[in-house]
This record gives structure tokens, sequence and C-alpha cells, in this order.
DNA sequence: CGTGTTCTTGATGCCTTTCAAAAAGGGTGG
DNA sequence: CCACCCTTTTTGAAAGGCATCAAGAACACG
């Protein structure tokens, strides 16, 4: 947590330009969709780590992409349980559920600081009469964030404390790659354990000793923020009982 | 398992009358967003329960709209576990994450005979530059379907066995009703212990010796494939506890 | 260098799984 | 209508994975 509750900074859009887009993870977009696109957005944002992006039952949330940094999805329970549903990296669309639901039905938090292109919602219709192939993007974007969540539930509800540590780890670690987030086999890996536990279905402690236990067995280090996978053969191994992401895939 | 594979049996497409988009649960629609319905759909098809309406790895799965009765879609893994990710009751859109993806990433299988309205995956396209009322109703589905998957998610992630079940049993509870299919407290509750085990995340035993303690606590009561809830006070107490759908959802 | 947060580690208990097998239903053919 | 077979539901017992409780160590920050 940062003194400051909210730090927001606003810059200027800059679509056409956009060094993100050139990532080998997304489509090309035509010329007219960048257009739009940079029509459609009003403002960018940095948000510090831990603030909310977007708070759960929120009436206006606006629609975000993700610029820079790591964000999360999540539940709460009124005792205080949270479920983290997935993770959000550079690219991943945020707010589609809660703009077209009108009102949010999980949070959005930012997990590290985190830079944002804010597309109002109430131009998001603008984008379906005028731009069906945004609109179908979008569309697109959303299906693939659900498939993402269908993968974490199949983790949670199949899947062992092991199994489940290592199936996170290697999928954003796949995830990272696309974005050229990883050098030499290692990346940025800003969850906390707690973090980690939430998103595992797990308790805070067992989820130490079994990230402990992979550690140990090999499987990758982690030190200052960053993990490295250090067995390749063993990574492979594992890795193959879990899907790929698709491959590529739009942006906005 | 019917001893024929395929059970299909084609009927005509008749949106103008639907009786289905009556219920409460559906906005009402244009005149023109019905013309364009009805031209969309190419085929009304039943398909036996326990059949496959879509294969995990499809890669032309249509798009449906659930017409009568239950489904559900479901991830497995090769060593054979098996997640239920939500299920599925009429009204419900079918294949709009595969449409998109191209690629089904998980399955959806009949839980009871069924009938599904058919639109095929290519017209989808149309529908997004001809009648974008049409596209921003199906992400809202879209949508719609991942939050519920969400709650799934913190259900199994963050519930007790005794939680998980009667959560499940008093969401579904709440879906039959808007569908006017709950009389007396009672609904048709078609699933059998092995699928609930399998959505909430637990083993068979497990499930159902909750479930017989859920009964004996006089939550609900079951028989002949009906559910009763018994308890309308400690319904509402444990019910509490989780959200509430949205009231009213869109209908292709 | 003090203080609050995050990470570790050890010990104990129970919720859930696994193993095994009997009971209850459902459907089919004689 | 009953015998027979297969699927689904129940029950009992034992083992284990994960949660909970407690507290010390390692970090991060002002």
């Amino acid at each position: 947590m940062l003194s400051n509750p909210v730090t927001r900074q606003s810059l200027h859009p800059w679509c056409h330009a956009c060094p993100l887009r050139r990532k080998r993870a997304f489509h090309p977009k035509t010329d007219a969709e960048i257009a739009f696109t940079a029509e459609f957005k009003t403002d960018h944002r940095r948000i510090a780590a831990g603030q909310e992006i977007i708070y759960p039952g929120q009436a206006d949330a606006e629609l975000f992409t993700l610029f820079a940094g790591w964000a999360f999805r999540y539940k709460v329970m009124q005792d205080g349980r949270r479920q983290i549903l997935n993770f959000l990296l550079p690219g991943d669309l945020i707010g589609l559920q809660a703009s077209l639901l009108a009102v949010a039905q999980h949070g959005v938090e930012a997990l590290t600081d985190v830079e944002v292109c804010v597309f109002p919602r109430r131009k998001i219709w603008d984008a379906f009469v005028r731009m069906p192939q945004l609109a179908y993007e979008m569309a697109w974007l959303g299906s693939r964030e659900e498939n993402l969540t269908d993968e974490n539930l199949l983790s949670v509800g199949q899947r062992s404390a092991t199994e489940r540590i290592a199936s996170l780890v290697i999928s954003l670690y796949r995830r990272a790659e696309t974005l050229d987030l990883v050098t030499d086999r290692s990346f940025d890996f800003p969850l906390s354990q707690q973090q980690l536990a939430d998103a595992l279905g797990l308790s805070l402690v067992h989820t130490n000793k079994t990230w402990a236990k992979l550690r140990r067995a090999g499987l990758f280090t982690f030190g200052n923020g960053r993990l490295t996978l250090e067995n390749p053969r063993l990574t492979e191994r594992i890795a193959a009982y879990f899907e790929r992401d698709l491959v590529e895939r739009p942006i906005l």
C-alpha cells in the first residue's frame, strides 16, 4: 500500500504508436481500427499497486486495457474469504463483464503499479454500431478470459496443491513469454504467497510449504520477486498436463 | 448412454411465437431482432441426455440457445478427472466461447434430453455487422456465463463441502424459479451425485455424505429426481451469503 | 534501527479422500 | 411379472492432505 490512497496520473493517448500492440502476442490491426480505438480511448492512467481498478459492486466501471503491470480479478465473501479468479497481464481487457452487466460482480486490483488505457463505458455501444470488428474483438477477449477462469476452476476443483502451484507458475510463465517478459527462463513474479493462496484456494501456510517443496524439487528458484524455471525437462513434463494458451489474440 | 450414438431430430424454427422468450427471465425483443434471429436460426434439434453438444477440441462448434432441458460445460484432464464449470438452463447460450475462440476449450453435455436452437457460427459475424443489438446481447450473455463460472470458482476455492452443496442447490433453485420451473418450492433436479461431485470439486463419497447430512438437517428433500426446499427460513439465511443472479437477461 | 508485513517452520486436528462393499434403482428379456 | 445386470446411491473404516494455531525469522520501509 502507498500512502497516497489513489495514485493516478493522466497521460496522452497515443494508440497509433502503441508499443504494446507490436508484441507477437497480438493480431495486427487495421488503420481504421486503430483510429477508432484512439478516439475511443479517453485517458491513460497510472494506478499504484494494491489499489482497486474496479471495486465489487461498482456501477459505473469503465473499460480498460491493461497497458503495463499486473492485476487480478477477485471475489470476496462477507466474512472476508477471498478468491482470486484470474490474473491480468498487459494487453488484457479489464472491466468488460462489469461494463456489460452494469454492476461489477467482482473486483479488480492492481497487483503491481499499473498503467491502463481508459475507454468510457458509454461508448462501448458506439463500438458495436460503428466498428463491429472491435466489438467482435471485445467479445473474443471476454471469451478468452472466461477460458482462463475455466482453467483455474479446473485447477482448484481437481488438482492437488502441488499441481495447482506448478500449473499456475507455468501458465503465467507462458503468458509472460508471449509479451517478451521472459529473459533466460526468468520473469518478474510479483505475487505474494497470500495472493497465491487466494488464487489457488489453499491456506497460506500450506501454500508456503508446497511452494518450498517445489523449489527444493528444483522446478524453479525465486528471489527478489523474480522467478526462474530451472528444469526445462521437468517443466515440460508437468506442463504437458495443461492446455496451452491461445496463440494470437486481439488487443484494443 | 443410449444405443443410438447421436439422437437428433430436426424441427422447424419458429422464433416469432417462441414460448421461452415470454418468460419473465428475459428482456423483450424488438420485431427487427426477432426477424433477424429467426433468419439466423437454421435448425432446432433434440439431443438425448448424456450426448455431447460440443466436444472438447471441436473446431466447428455451432452456436446454440438451449431451448429446453439442462446441460453443463466441463473440462476433462487426460487422466480422467473432470470439472463441471457451470450448468446451463433454458435460454442460456451454448458455444459462444467455442465459436469465438474457433476451437472449443471445453465440452458441453446434455444433462437431460434437450432441445436447442442452432445458429451457424459463420453467421455470427453477420450479426455483429447487421444487428449490433444482437451482438451486444451475445456479449452480455457471455459475460453472464463468466460470472456464473466465477461464482463457482469462489465456491470451490473457498467454501466447505456443506456450503458448496447448499449454494449450488439454492442458485439452481433461483435460476429455475425465473423460468417458472418451480412449483411449491420444488423443481426437477436431474444431477447425479457424480455430476454434483464433479461440479463441486469433491469426491463422490463425500458428496453423498454431505448431501445426506443436508437432507437430514431439513434443508431439502429429494426423490424421483425432484428437489424440494423444505425450510424457507434456513434457506434464506444460507442464501444471504450468495449473490443473487441478475434479474433480467437477453435471449437469442 | 524500530516496526509492520511477509515468509517459514513445527505441531495438532479434522475435513475430505480413498478403499471396499453392500443396498437400492432402473431397464431388459424371458 | 420376475430374474438378471448395470448404474447409482449408501455406509463403514482408515489414511492423508490440508487447515488451523502459534511463533520465530527474514524483509521492507521510514
